[in-house]
DNA sequence: GCCGTTTTCGGCCCGACTGTTTTCAGTCG
């Protein structure tokens, strides 16, 4: 994952990992897992690796884990000129497309390598030449199924949609585990993978099943409505593809060893790479059958008995990317993380008045339902035309209207309140698009950037910084702008932003729709330097009030706590939270 | 190429499924 927006360190892990698949095609063991190794950590990297060089040249790159002698050259290298010259010589000796071609489904880098030596393919284009005039499968180590893959490869690559996001994926996933536990064979089943980890996007399903009779499984599996192609399917694994263009893989395990396998199986592959090595540290194996001494289980069939048999206490799974979170437990310092039920309210809520689907009394009526004490309707303001902002004579009104409903809930004795809020505008020049006077009568007010959105660096924080000192602000909308899969973030300092946050009370928002912003990583930050945050939906219809559990699990991701986040306080402490 | 309270040399996570090569390499997660 993309963890700063640090050009040089990106440029510099992208050329490693290139580096790797190079030299894995070219038959060297060993240094590509190197290269990939310090890839990933100057991906996460916060500081920039021209300035630890600047500050302490090669000595200070090799403090960088992962980073020796050879790999410390080689940054080195790319700083001053720009290039790395073993990456040039590699490239000149197999002038292959590598990652476009590893990334067809079947063919890794033996295979590559093989068809560049035989048939001169450099790159898909060459590939799909080769494969439809039959030339691959009398290669030695091919044959005919594996040319009908590599076609198939090819043809899925095309219309491939890359990852997945969790808001899409959840509810198939959820679906397919659901028709799969009403099964008699299936004993127990579990999401694992990212999707339990609620990892932004999703690359592909993985669900674990504890069952006697593995084979109706399968059966019952790879038949699910839905399926395009089944990849495998075997006793305990199968895999399949799904209509929506992602894979999903089930995997049946004893039940002495499920809790093993779902430790195993949600990953992230960092953590269980840590994981494994306390392990061995402690002279156990772990593997997804348990943890074994010797030849001997130990542990296995719950998950916490998997971390306890390594000294740990349990771990979230939105925790194990490998990010600390191992530290953290051998300290006992895990957080408590936050959960959905200590959710009071939604405070962005788009109703029919902005040409959101549903009435004022329709989302409250639904946020009840979903058992909270409050709602806060933050309707569009005027500059966003399209979008049916409302001016200051309709807020006005709609203050109004929102009194009624409070009044009539009073009248019924519920206990439930509607509160008015908007998102405004936050103009290019910082400051908001409705006049103070009547900011002041609203209970908070939400204020987002919504236009000219690509602004340089320098302007942009200038026109946040105004808005988050304008008194009336008290929520930054989607404070970074990303969309996932969609749009980058804008132009910003985010620990300037803090530092402002701080310094004027204002509340950073955590998005919950497609948009998941903040990320889990400022989530962090934020929560480290005390900033207070709120999670809403931006629904814009009823339907929309339940992807609070996405903004939820971010903000899990981030190691938030209930603490760290206003909208699980009662209606009167939360509105104290405003300036 | 990196790394070290078992190592400055000899490891680098571990196992399932497929297809093909008749005993296993390659790919995947």
């Amino acid at each position: 994952m993309v963890r700063c927006v640090n050009m040089r360190n990106q440029e510099l892990s992208k050329i490693f990992f290139q580096i790797a698949d190079y030299l894995e095609i070219d038959g060297v063991s060993f240094k590509p897992y190197a290269y990939r190794k310090v890839a990933m950590v100057l991906e996460n990297l916060k500081d920039d690796v021209g300035e630890i060089y600047r500050n302490g040249g090669i000595k200070a790159l090799c403090e960088i884990p992962g980073v020796g002698e050879g790999i410390a050259r080689g940054i080195e290298e790319y700083l001053k000129n720009g290039k790395i010259k073993h990456f040039e010589e590699i490239k000149k000796k197999l002038p292959l497309k590598v990652d476009d071609l590893l990334k067809v489904e079947s063919l890794g880098p033996r295979k590559i390598k093989i068809l560049y030596r035989e048939l001169g393919v450099k790159n898909l284009k060459e590939l799909e030449k080769v494969v439809k005039a039959h030339k691959v499968a009398p290669l030695f180590g091919f044959g005919e199924k594996t040319e009908a893959n590599i076609l198939q490869g090819l043809e899925f690559l095309k219309k491939d949609k890359g990852r997945f996001l969790i808001q899409e994926i959840l509810p198939i996933a959820r679906d397919v585990v659901n028709k799969l536990s009403k099964l008699k064979e299936v004993d127990e089943i579990s999401l694992a993978g990212s999707s339990r980890r609620r990892k932004e996007t999703i690359g592909d399903v993985d669900i674990l099943v504890v069952s006697k009779k593995p084979s109706k499984v399968m059966d019952f599996f790879v038949k699910l409505d839905g399926v395009e192609k089944v990849w495998a399917k075997g006793s305990t694994k199968s895999s399949i593809r799904m209509r929506e263009g992602f894979d999903m893989d089930l995997r049946v395990l004893p039940r002495e060893s499920y809790g093993a396998a779902l430790q195993y199986f949600t990953g992230s592959k960092e953590h269980n790479i840590a994981t494994r090595k306390i392990a061995i540290e402690k002279g156990l194996k772990l593997s997804e059958y348990g943890i074994f001494k010797g030849e001997k289980m130990i542990a296995g069939r719950k998950e916490e008995d998997v971390y306890k048999a390594i000294g740990l206490p349990y771990i979230e799974p939105e925790l194990r990317e490998n990010e600390g979170e191992i530290g953290a437990a051998q300290k006992g310092q895990l957080p408590k993380l936050i959960e959905k039920k200590d959710i009071k309210g939604d405070l962005h809520c788009h109703s029919n008045w902005d040409g959101g689907e549903n009435s004022i009394e329709e989302m409250a009526q639904t946020a009840m339902n979903m058992g909270y004490e409050y709602i806060g309707i933050s309707d569009h303001t005027k500059f966003l035309k399209i979008e049916n902002g409302l001016d200051e004579k309709q807020i006005l009104k709609q203050h109004d209207a929102i009194k009624k409903v409070n009044e009539k809930f009073k009248k019924q004795k519920i206990k439930f309140r509607v509160l008015h809020g908007c998102e405004a505008n936050i103009l290019n020049d910082g400051s908001i698009d409705i006049k103070d006077e009547v900011l002041e009568k609203l209970d908070y007010v939400i204020a987002g950037a919504h236009s000219t959105l690509k602004m340089e660096k320098k302007e942009m924080m200038k026109r946040i910084e105004k808005a988050m000192r304008n008194k009336n602000v008290d929520i930054l909308a989607h404070p970074t702008g990303r969309i996932v899969g969609q749009r980058d973030e804008y132009q910003i300092d985010f620990d300037k932003i803090l530092q402002i946050a701080k310094e004027t009370g204002t509340i950073l928002e955590i998005n919950s729709s497609s948009r998941l912003d903040l990320r889990d990583f400022y989530i962090r930050r934020a929560k480290n330097e005390g900033v207070k945050m709120i999670i809403n939906t931006d629904s814009h219809r009823k339907e929309q009030l339940n992807l609070m559990e996405y903004g939820v699990s971010q903000a899990r991701r981030g190691w938030a706590e209930k603490k760290n986040i206003i909208n699980t306080l009662p209606v009167e402490e939360l509105l104290k939270q405003f300036k």
